[in-house]
DNA sequence: GTCTATACTGTGATAGAC
DNA sequence: GTCTATCACAGTATAGAC
């Protein structure tokens, strides 16, 4: 996405971008985005500000790297999704496999919902939206009535935003939390069929 | 909840305060509200930065404002709540009130739900997610199972998260989406006490 | 290819005169 | 109640060292 040199390594330790991002996203996640600057972050890495430059053209390219390995997850399961027949089964089977996706990318999802508005400039937040409406399209026929389309809607955006939106009681309801939420979202597009 | 005069006049004509606000909510719904300045607030407005400051401490401030009619209302609608039976009758007619409030309140609404992060400093958001979890305790018993608990929530927030994310093939569908998410989350707490 | 030094513009915020 | 003047600091850009 970057001129920068991507994986220019697969050894263990970690390359000078791979560095910024940990740090970047731990710091943004802790003060938000906005109430982070970029002297924070070049101050924990012990570099200067100039040289965040080099390796990410702005703060945006930073935060908007968070999501690459999720939307490649992403377009996994729709691919799979599309050489699979159109009915209840495969449906589901999506579902499970977009919790799964989920669960692996709860910080950087847990950031993108709260920052949003700061990630809509240069459509980088469409770019994770038009892959939500892929995955939309594959859970409902598109003629479908509106009510369906929205409770496919709805089935999707239930899988994250519980996770990251309900108010806990306990934090080791995290993982009961994630399966009554996966039933939840089965139980939408099972109304679906039923109508 | 600022020092400066709140609701000094009765009459017509705006106050200083409520044209603030009036110009504040647009250029943030146009621009974010990162990237609005208060510079720009002040030149559309025909006044420096610093008169500004002396209707708000901060940025934030402006902000913050915009919630506090919406906050009055699910206010009322809690109270209501609280002198009737714990029955479903009572709950349906609950989310159908507050999708009331919703529908009157869709400019801050589409603003919070974007802006979370930068709204998150000295719990001004905090202050929303309390009364959302007033409603919430009134749609379903505090000893519930979490699925039922989960699915309360669900019912909350489908109503004002599809309207505001669920991509629109024609805006002239607004009123038919508020209308079927309506539907969808009544049908929750109805499963909920089927349950 | 990777970084430092340095500088620029614009921001949110404050103090004090009118 | 609004202004001018000023502040520290933000994100950004580039020239050049190694």
């Amino acid at each position: 996405m970057t001129e920068a040199p991507r994986e220019a390594r697969e050894q263990n330790q970690p390359s000078t971008r791979e560095r910024i991002q940990q740090t970047a996203i731990a710091l943004f996640s802790e003060h938000g985005y906005e109430h982070t600057s970029l002297r924070e972050i070049a101050e924990h890495l012990g570099v200067t500000k100039a040289a965040l430059y080099y390796h990410f053209k702005t703060k945006e390219d930073i935060a908007a790297s968070f999501f690459e390995s999720y939307a490649v997850d992403l377009d996994r399961i729709c691919d799979w999704g599309d050489t699979q027949p159109r009915e209840l089964g495969t449906r589901t089977e999506l579902l499970r496999r977009y919790a799964e996706v989920i669960r692996s990318h709860v910080p950087v999802l847990r950031f993108m919902q709260n920052n949003q508005a700061a990630l809509t400039r240069l459509d980088r937040m469409s770019v994770f939206r038009l892959r939500q409406q892929r995955l939309h399209a594959l859970l409902v026929e598109a003629d479908a009535a509106l009510i369906n389309r929205l409770r496919a809607w709805d089935a999707i955006t239930t899988l994250y935003s519980n996770w990251i939106t309900f108010p806990r009681v306990d934090d080791s309801e995290e993982e009961e939390i994630r399966e009554a939420s996966l039933q939840i979202s089965i139980g939408m597009i099972e109304a679906n069929a039923a109508s």
